[in-house]
RNA sequence: GGUGUGGUAGUUCAGCUGGUUAGAAUACGUGCCUGUCACGCACGGGGUCGCGGGUUCGAGUCCCGUCCAUACCGCCA
């Protein structure tokens, strides 16, 4: 027998009992006749004592022992002289009587404590040993307990949990794919599916009704820090159901996580249209942690000679409570902030609250004081406040005013972690136009379906067809979306045709799906989850990296396993597959 | 593909306007220590300053190139 008990198990309760422990060896301290050892598993810290009482061999063998050597320690549990109120076993103590080395350890390059030594790459190269350390194996073990609380929701809502293939075909729209090569089929390849988006679809034609799924996707983009290559999504489909039916049932899914996991209720989630999400917070994803909304003041800013805000199709500003008082080079580093190459604006037009009620500007120039005044109403501005303005294209001066409320948001210590605001967006435009290929995209995925009210415009104004697509956004993060899909071949043709595929591309891409809805398919719709964005946020961690076992760095490597990797000559030729080596 | 930041001991970092033998902490090793739990004390070993080139009497330090890491932009239906 290995052990009878584990590290974080032990209490007065089992005084005088002869315990066996496993584990790894965390620390040992030497005190001239005495030793102490920490004892280390998954569990908690036991410690082991060699006194007096022990034998010369023992004594020995503690003495060889190294930082995470594996051993087995027989002996008494007795009360410790001195009781350590940190260490839930910290009252007790075992006195070792039989010792094995199960197996010793070299040094470790880091040290396996929670604030550990190590910095990033070194700990990615021996994963293994970083996830020894506690607030690691948390991260994972809160994950677990995230997607067993999913499971357990979504099976007692009759969703039944069914595996798609992993080898399927490759599809020119959306990201681009993994492909793999088929060996019994020369110069053919599958591809890695970027969602199971089709086979959800086809399983609503079988008739499963409600299926879901925690399964691997993969996308051969780039990384960031919320973004793998490979990543899971919780992915779910039903039938027989409008746009309504699927938020209750997700919005119900989301808040037993917030209680289950976090013993949190976010209460109902608000909701914003599309349009509403880009005009006040100029994003799809707003963060709704904090306010400073964006106001429209095109209208009461341009035709007063100010060239800046004539020339521009758009003038909005955010108001920042209680920054009036910003000191020059405050300013100036905001406006230093909106003209990086990364947010794009040309400067930034400022106007202090104060406290008589009166607006300062850096326009003062060219606005009277009632004419300021009005931009103060218009933001709801009160004494004390800085307006910050921006003005340009629409489509372009959002966004950057986004950028600027998260960065004053951020400056201003907003974004509280400890704090969850999620809200559904709605209404997404079914099309998006891309100039660089002169052809429209479907802005979800192309088995979208348009508003019944929309359907007209899907020829006569693309551009404005709006879609039965909702996301869900917690605190600035798209952590779920979805839509009612279309299941009907004729409308489904229709689609294809906007986004400009012949009805031989159709065919040849989705002829199988075009074809399943020849044969009764229920109207259905559904939604996919970010399950390592949603571990992250529940675990209040910038990265999804921490959340996942084995992740891939920045470029897309596994540094410990050290992939991707050059294969034989052998294995290339039996793929049928020539390697270019100028690349 | 682009921008920013970084690369110095096993590890995390300091190292100024270029100037003697490149430091600290921690880890590691040895010795002492009977109640430690971040034990303590003393001593010790440990460096291709990412790599290549250039400027200079002299480069960890300045310049160019390159590689790696990281955050972001592009990209991610």
């Amino acid at each position: 027998m290995y052990r009878t008990h584990t590290c974080g198990e032990l209490r007065v309760g089992n005084l005088h009992q002869t315990v066996c422990l496993s584990g790894w060896v965390q620390r040992v301290r030497r005190l001239g006749a005495m030793t102490f050892v920490d004892l280390r598993d998954r569990y908690g810290l036991t410690q082991l004592v060699a006194g007096e009482q022990t034998s010369e061999e023992i004594k020995q063998s503690i003495d060889r022992l190294g930082r995470e050597f594996v051993i087995q320690a027989k002996g008494k549990v007795v009360e410790r002289a001195s009781k350590n109120a940190k260490l839930a076993t910290g009252e007790v103590e075992v006195a070792v009587e039989e010792l094995r080395v199960l197996s010793a350890s070299e040094v470790p390059p880091f040290t396996i404590e929670e604030q550990t030594d190590g910095g990033d790459e070194i700990r990615m190269k021996y994963r293994y040993l970083d996830l020894r350390r506690g607030c690691v194996r948390e991260n994972l073990e809160l994950r677990h307990r995230m997607a067993r609380a999913v499971r357990n929701y979504l099976s007692d809502l009759s969703f039944i949990e069914v595996e798609t293939p992993v080898l399927i075909k490759s599809t020119p729209e959306g990201a681009r794919d993994f492909i793999v090569p088929s060996r019994m089929n020369a110069g053919q390849f599958y591809a890695l599916p970027q969602s199971p988006q089709t086979f959800k679809q086809l399983l609503m034609v079988s008739g499963f009704d409600r299926y879901f799924q925690i399964v691997k996707c993969f996308r051969d983009e780039d990384l960031r820090a919320d973004r793998q290559p490979e990543f899971t999504q919780i992915d779910c489909e039903m039938s027989f159901v409008e746009q309504e039916d699927v938020l209750e049932v997700f919005e119900g899914m989301t808040r037993h996580l917030f209680r289950e996991i976090l013993g949190a209720d976010p209460g109902a989630f608000p909701r914003l249209t599309w349009d509403e999400a880009m005009s006040r917070y100029g994003c799809d994803k707003p963060d709704l942690r904090f306010g400073m909304e964006i106001a429209d003041l095109t209208g009461i800013a341009r035709g007063k000679g100010f060239a800046v805000f004539d020339e521009a199709e758009y003038v909005g500003a955010i108001r920042v409570p209680g920054c009036a008082g910003y000191t020059r080079k405050q300013l100036d580093e905001l406006n230093d902030f909106v003209r990086q190459a990364r947010v794009g604006a040309r400067g930034l037009v400022y106007a202090r609250c104060q406290e008589d009620g009166s607006l300062k500007s850096s326009a003062d120039k060219f606005y009277g004081p009632e004419e300021l005044k009005e931009w103060g109403a218009a933001c709801g501005a009160e004494a004390g406040d800085l307006l910050l303005l921006l003005a340009g294209e629409r489509a372009k001066t959002l966004p950057r005013l986004c950028e600027l409320r998260l960065e004053m948001g951020n400056r201003l210590g907003l974004r509280d972690k400890n704090a969850f605001r999620p809200l559904w967006v709605t209404d997404f435009p079914l099309l998006e136009w891309d100039e660089e290929t002169r052809r429209f995209y479907a802005m979800h995925h192309p088995f979208t379906s348009p508003k019944p009210e929309d359907v007209d415009k899907m020829e006569s104004d693309p551009g404005s067809a709006r879609a039965n697509a909702y996301d869900l956004v917690i605190n600035g993060v798209e952590i779920g979306g979805g839509s009612i899909r279309i299941h009907d071949s004729a409308l489904q043709s229709k689609m294809f045709d906007c986004l400009g595929f012949t009805r031989e591309e159709a065919e040849a891409q989705f002829g199988f799906l075009l074809g399943a809805f020849k044969y009764g398919a229920p109207p259905h719709g559904g939604i996919a989850f970010g399950f390592d964005r949603l571990v992250s946020l529940f675990a209040r961690l910038d990265s999804i990296r921490d959340v996942i076992a084995f992740p891939k760095n920045n470029s897309g490597r596994d540094v410990m396993i050290d992939s991707p990797s050059v294969v034989s000559a052998a294995q290339l030729s039996e793929l049928h597959i020539n390697v270019n080596p100028q690349e």
